[in-house]
Formats: structure tokens, C-alpha cells, sequence
RNA sequence: GCCAUCGUAGCUCAGUCGGUAGAGCAACUGAUUCGUAAUCAGUAGGUCGGGGGUUCGAUUCCUCUCGAUGGCACCA
């Protein structure tokens, strides 16, 4: 038979050579470090033996497809030490995943943090002992027999629902044999010993809540120890820029007890979140919006009628009155903008409408769902809707999308950002040439905006497709900001409608909007990103100035004043310290710029300016330096 | 909501095998006027998350509860 290697170059073999033998055929030293194959484009073990022609590359510690073959190896590696360690523990799942793998164990007992070194231990023994690792075939049948008499339920009831045309194989290695689809390492010594075991948590048997509650290990792996140890150090930086910890360094915001996902606005951080809002209202007043507000807390008819009370009750805060009804707080602004459109009659020319609300609304979350500010009870969306007629959709929302674009780049996220593109799912409501339509215009919306985007087929809402604006905050978890909605199903459910051209009463499409999402999940992304070095014109204090002597107070106060007046955020600090204590205290705080002024500058009329971030200082004319920095402070045009 | 871990001064953390607690930084006071990432000295600060129980005695042990953290589930 014939193989063809990824240089070009083509052997020739007997049948049933197997992927080593070939390596070996090479070279000795490829063949000792050998992880696997790729025969075809498919991962295989390096011990199969190989029966047609095809292409083959050898994998070794560098390629593609080797850190994937690791992690999975350290997963079954893992399991045969709990096995080991905690006769008894039941093995279900163990995939490799991003950075590393995890095995989901079922056993009675919970497994402690004291128990993680100690199952590290017995991997590193196990590893020690290089078992050969091989692969069987087994008859569908006697493979669920095996695992159910040896106790494995979980393992018998993944082949149970395994297609029938799929290949059973067991990898064994030692004493252990699970259920996999593979490849695999040749033995456990290829593991190597750059692996780490990271924390213990819980799970669920096939991700549902009702069934079995399993104990999930993480861990790590990597080709190299150099990589593991790259990889532990960027978490521990990707901790430095936690929004949480900054939000304490930076006195932005803080928590309590007494109000659980509601956030405590310090001045700096409300003045981050006041400057994003007028940001937005002059983006959107630009762009042919208009602002409106709605009530907090509506009677729970109004939710009844807009459907939230069937499909929302569970994540709404219900407050009993006195009397026989109740009051709930506003989970969503729509059924209240709605209100406004219903206010009066409209005419087919009225539209589109773009209605705005920097609205406060509240949602009841699970306990263990609440995290800092990405994840909040009480929060503000820059919310609008947008009523218009079917001839306007596509170019709404292309507007809507060239506007978000405009602010995620403003905001320097527009590189992290990514689209989710969610289609129709299988429970919805409309027809299916409505679903066709919007589906084709976000569709072609996602083709010419430039952004990286997916299909999340099957995921949208149940009244409409959307698309979801994802960014990913410093410990690696997706967050969902800005979303559009085309909505088939309120102006219905509300009786919405305009009066068309011919005198005929039509009902509107309302597109659901939001840029920045939630502003408290937002400002969290933002200080992730930026780690805390936010861009000048958000930053709350946008320049110290910093006296070196008393002589100087009276020119900063001066300098200070003319900067107030033209809105620039300035903070005086005359108190009686070094200078270089000034520095690092507001370097430490992270503000851009520090203006030092001592008798020097004075005389000169100068400002020494140093930047964040910077080691040094310039001296810049005072003049200058004033006007530069009222331009620069603005909001972005 | 589920599993695990945690809750001691503003922050980071130590401590008590049960006898009501300590450090560094921050704060405050005084001195120092000092040219670019920490000047010196002193002072003050805690119902050891909250309720209940065991005990002569609980911050420490038990229990309930609230909150946080990491996952999972949820996310109209």
C-alpha cells in the first residue's frame, strides 16, 4: 500500500503496517516520540495496523493534534487512580477540553480537596509504571454485560444509546478499562508529567438536573512543562484583571449580604457607568431615537398580559400588596415600551419608531448563577425597540448592527467580540415564512458587518431569531452582551398596529435591541479588558494633579479650574507627601494621567505629564497641555 | 436550585487541640516641604456573617440560615 506524508513523499508499505512500525521506518528517535497518527484526517492509535493507502502524519509532542490525545490520556489516567484510590467510584464521562480535562465520577461520598494531591500522586505512579495502553473491539452486548456486572452502570448506559452502527472499544490500560472512543497514548509514560489537577466540583449525569449528581475533577495537561507553567501563570494574571478585585482596588463598587446580586455604586464607578449612558444617548439620538421611561413596578395583570407571568414568573421579584393583587418589578422593558406606541394612532409614515430606554429592570437568579457585576439581580439595560414596517426590517437592523459595531469598536472590544447567530428553534410560535424572513436578513446582516460570527442553530428564542454579542471575560467564561431580536409574536399579543397606505390596519414588526446589554455586566467586560487601564475618556479620574511643594498649590488649583470648566475630571492632590508616593498612590489607582507641578513648573508655566503605564515624564507647556487634554477627555464623536 | 469550599479589622491573611483575638497594608494624629511607584513616629480599629444548641465557658464543636467562591443546571 501506498502512504503519502505531509513533505510530499510517498512509500511504499505491506499491509497491516501499523502507524509505529511506519515512524519506526523513519527513524528511531521519531518513533520513540510517537503519540498517535493521523491516517486520512482521522486521529488513530499508533499501534493500528494500516490496511489501504492513504496519507499519514506522525504525531509527536508539537503537532496539532497532540495535546488533545494528552489531555484525554490524563483523564483515563485520572480515573484508573480514583479507581485505584476509592474502590467503588463509578466512572462516567472524561473529555478533554480547553487547557486541560475533567472525569465525572459518581460516588457516594464526596471527594475533598485534600483528595486531589493525593490522586495527583497516584497518576504521577501510574505514569511511572508506563502500562501499555491498548485498544479492543467488542460486541455491543457483552460489552454492556461487562460493565454492568462490573458495577458501571453509567458506562453500560452510553453503549446502551451508542448508534448501533458505532464500533465498541474498550482502551485498557493496567487493571482499568473504560469505554472510549479513542486514539490513545501507546502507554501511560507518553503521558509525561506536565499535568496538574485544578479543583473539584459538581455535575450532572448527561448535564440534567434531575438525573444523578456526579463529582466532576478538573485538571490540566500539556505537551511540555514550559507550557504548563506558561499556562498557570496566565491564570494567575487573568486573576489580577478580575473585574472584582479591581472594583475593590479601584473603589468602583462593592457588594452586601443584605442585597445579593445588587450593586453599591461608589462615585468613581458611577461615574463610569454615568459617562457610558451619555455615550449611548448621544450614539443613539444620532443615530434617530427617541428616549422614553416606564414604570419600575406594574400590577401582575400587566404581566398576564404580556405573557411574563406564564413564561417568566420563576425569575420575577413579586411584591403582595395590602389588597387581593400584587405588584411585580419589571423583568424587561418591551411590554412597558409597547405602552408608549399604544399611546397613540399611528400611520403607516411614523415608521420606523426607535424607542430607548436606559431602563432598570429585575431578574430573580438561581443563587449559584450570580457573579460581581456580570451576573446581577437588579440591573440597567440600554434597551429599544425598534416598531417598524416589513419593507424596513432588513435595513433596521443592518442599521441597528452597523450602530453596535460603531460602539464596540469606540469601546476597543470590537476584536474580542464575536457573534452568536441563534436560528429557530424546535418549540416556537409563527409561521415559518416570517422565521424565513428575519432569519435571512439577520443572516445577511451577519455577512456584512465584519465581525466574527456563528451559527447557533436551534437556540434562538422561542417568538424569534438573534444575534448575540459574546465577549469573554479574564477567567475564560462567555458573556452576552448585545442582542438583536426580531420579534413575531408582542405586536400580536398586544394588538399592535398601523394604519397603512391603503387605509388598512397592519400589525408592526418590533425588533428587540440592546448594545451594551446590561451596563453593570458591560462596565465588567470593560475593566477585564482594559484591566482596570481604562481609556481616558471613561476613566473616572482622569488626571491628578500632584504638587511637589506647597509653593505650587495655588498654580495647580489654577490649572485644575480651567480643566473643570471644560468638564475634565481632575483631582487635586496637595497633600504633604513625596511626590513619589503621589505617583505610585494614584499609579497604583490606576489614573491616566498625572500632572506633577512643582516650583519649576510654575516658573515655566509647565506641567510634567506622566502617563500611565509610563516609566517617565514629558514637560509640556501648560497651554498646550490644557488644550490637549480637554480635546482628549471627551466622549468619542 | 445542586455539589464542594469558604465567611476573623476597610483590604490580604494568621490564630485559638473550647478559656471572647494578632500581623502587614489602608485609616487617623504629629513631625517632615521632600523632583516622579511606599519619609518617620504614634494612635485607633473586630459581638471572629446571623440564629439556635452542646458546655461552667463557643470565634473554635454541632445545627439551621444568609452570603460569597469554583463548577453544574438556568439565562425571555
Amino acid at each position: 500500500m501506498k502512504i503519502t506524508f505531509p513533505d510530499g513523499a510517498v512509500r511504499e508499505y505491506p499491509v497491516n503496517t501499523t502507524g509505529l512500525e511506519i515512524a519506526e521506518s523513519i527513524s528511531k528517535s521519531l518513533a520513540k516520540s510517537t503519540l498517535a497518527v493521523v491516517f486520512n484526517g482521522e486521529p488513530r492509535d499508533s499501534a493500528r495496523a494500516i490496511d489501504t493507502d492513504g496519507t499519514l502524519e506522525i504525531v509527536t509532542k508539537d503537532h496539532p493534534a497532540a495535546l488533545e490525545i494528552i489531555r484525554h490520556d490524563a483523564a483515563h489516567i485520572m480515573a484508573e487512580a480514583v479507581q485505584e484510590l476509592f474502590p467503588g467510584t463509578q466512572v462516567t464521562i472524561g473529555p478533554a477540553i480547553e487547557n486541560g480535562f475533567y472525569y465525572d465520577f459518581y460516588r457516594e461520598t464526596a471527594f475533598t480537596p485534600d483528595d486531589l494531591p493525593k490522586i495527583e500522586q497516584r497518576m504521577r505512579d501510574i505514569v511511572a509504571r508506563n502500562e501499555v495502553i491498548t485498544r479492543e473491539v467488542w460486541e455491543r452486548d457483552k460489552a454492556i454485560a461487562h460493565f454492568n456486572s462490573i458495577g458501571e452502570t453509567f458506562k453500560a448506559e452510553i453503549i446502551q444509546d451508542l448508534p448501533g452502527t458505532e464500533t465498541i472499544t474498550l482502551y485498557r490500560q493496567g487493571k482499568f478499562a473504560d469505554l472510549c472512543r479513542g486514539p490513545h497514548l501507546p502507554s501511560t509514560h507518553k503521558l509525561g508529567t506536565a499535568f496538574k489537577l485544578t479543583k473539584l466540583a459538581g455535575s450532572y449525569w448527561r448535564g440534567d438536573h434531575t438525573k444523578a449528581q456526579l463529582q466532576r475533577i478538573y485538571g490540566t495537561a500539556w505537551a511540555t512543562q514550559e507550557q504548563l507553567d506558561a499556562y498557570l501563570k496566565q491564570l494567575e494574571e487573568a486573576e489580577k484583571r478580575d473585574h472584582r478585585k479591581l472594583g475593590r482596588e479601584m473603589d468602583l463598587f462593592h457588594f452586601q449580604d443584605e442585597a445579593p446580586g445588587s450593586v453599591f455604586w461608589h462615585p468613581k464607578g458611577w461615574t463610569i457607568y454615568q459617562t457610558l449612558i451619555a455615550y449611548m444617548r448621544r450614539k443613539i439620538t444620532a443615530a434617530g431615537y427617541v428616549e422614553v421611561n416606564t414604570p419600575q413596578m406594574l400590577d401582575a395583570t400587566f404581566w398576564q398580559k404580556s405573557g411574563h407571568w406564564d413564561k417568566y414568573r420563576e425569575n420575577m421579584f413579586v411584591i403582595p400588596d395590602d389588597h387581593s393583587h400584587c405588584y411585580a418589578m419589571k423583568p424587561m422593558s418591551c411590554p412597558g415600551n409597547i405602552q408608549l406606541y399604544k399611546a397613540h394612532q399611528h400611520s403607516y409614515r411614523d415608521l420606523p419608531i426607535r424607542m430607548a430606554e436606559f431602563g432598570q429592570v429585575f431578574r430573580r437568579e438561581a443563587s449559584g448563577a450570580r457573579h460581581g457585576l456580570m451576573r446581577v439581580q437588579a440591573f440597567t439595560q440600554d434597551d429599544a425597540h425598534i416598531f417598524c414596517r416589513h419593507d424596513q426590517l432588513e435595513a433596521e437592523v443592518i442599521a441597528m448592527c452597523t450602530l453596535m459595531k460603531e460602539v464596540y469598536t469606540d469601546l476597543g472590544l470590537a476584536d474580542s467580540l464575536r457573534v452568536k447567530f441563534s436560528t429557530r428553534p424546535e418549540q416556537r410560535i409563527g409561521s415559518d415564512e416570517d422565521w424565513d424572513r428575519a432569519e435571512a436578513a439577520l443572516q445577511n446582516v451577519c455577512n456584512t458587518i465584519g465581525l466574527n460570527w456563528t451559527l447557533n442553530a436551534g437556540d434562538g428564542a422561542f417568538y424569534a431569531p438573534k444575534l448575540d454579542f459574546v465577549v469573554t471575560d479574564a477567567i475564560g467564561r462567555d458573556w452576552q452582551c448585545g442582542t438583536i431580536q426580531v420579534d413575531m409574536n408582542l405586536p400580536h399579543r398586544l394588538g399592535l398596529s398601523y394604519v397603512a397606505e391603503d387605509g388598512s390596519k397592519q400589525v408592526p414588526h418590533m425588533v428587540h435591541r440592546a448594545i451594551l446589554g446590561s451596563l453593570e455586566r458591560f462596565i465588567g467586560v470593560l475593566l477585564e479588558h482594559y484591566a482596570g487601564n481604562l481609556p481616558l475618556w471613561l476613566a473616572p479620574v482622569q488626571v491628578v494633579l500632584a504638587t511637589i511643594t506647597d509653593e505650587a498649590v495655588s498654580y495647580a488649583e489654577n490649572l485644575a479650574a480651567e480643566l473643570r470648566s471644560a468638564g475634565v475630571r481632575v483631582v487635586m492632590d496637595v497633600r504633604n507627601e513625596k511626590i513619589s508616593y503621589k505617583v505610585r498612590e494614584h499609579s497604583v489607582a490606576k489614573v491616566p494621567l498625572i500632572w506633577a507641578v512643582g516650583k519649576n513648573e510654575m516658573a515655566d508655566k509647565t506641567v510634567a505629564v506622566r502617563r500611565l503605564g509610563s516609566q517617565g515624564q514629558e514637560t509640556e507647556s501648560a497651554a498646550t497641555a490644557v488644550a490637549a487634554l480637554c480635546e482628549a477627555a471627551q466622549l468619542p464623536a
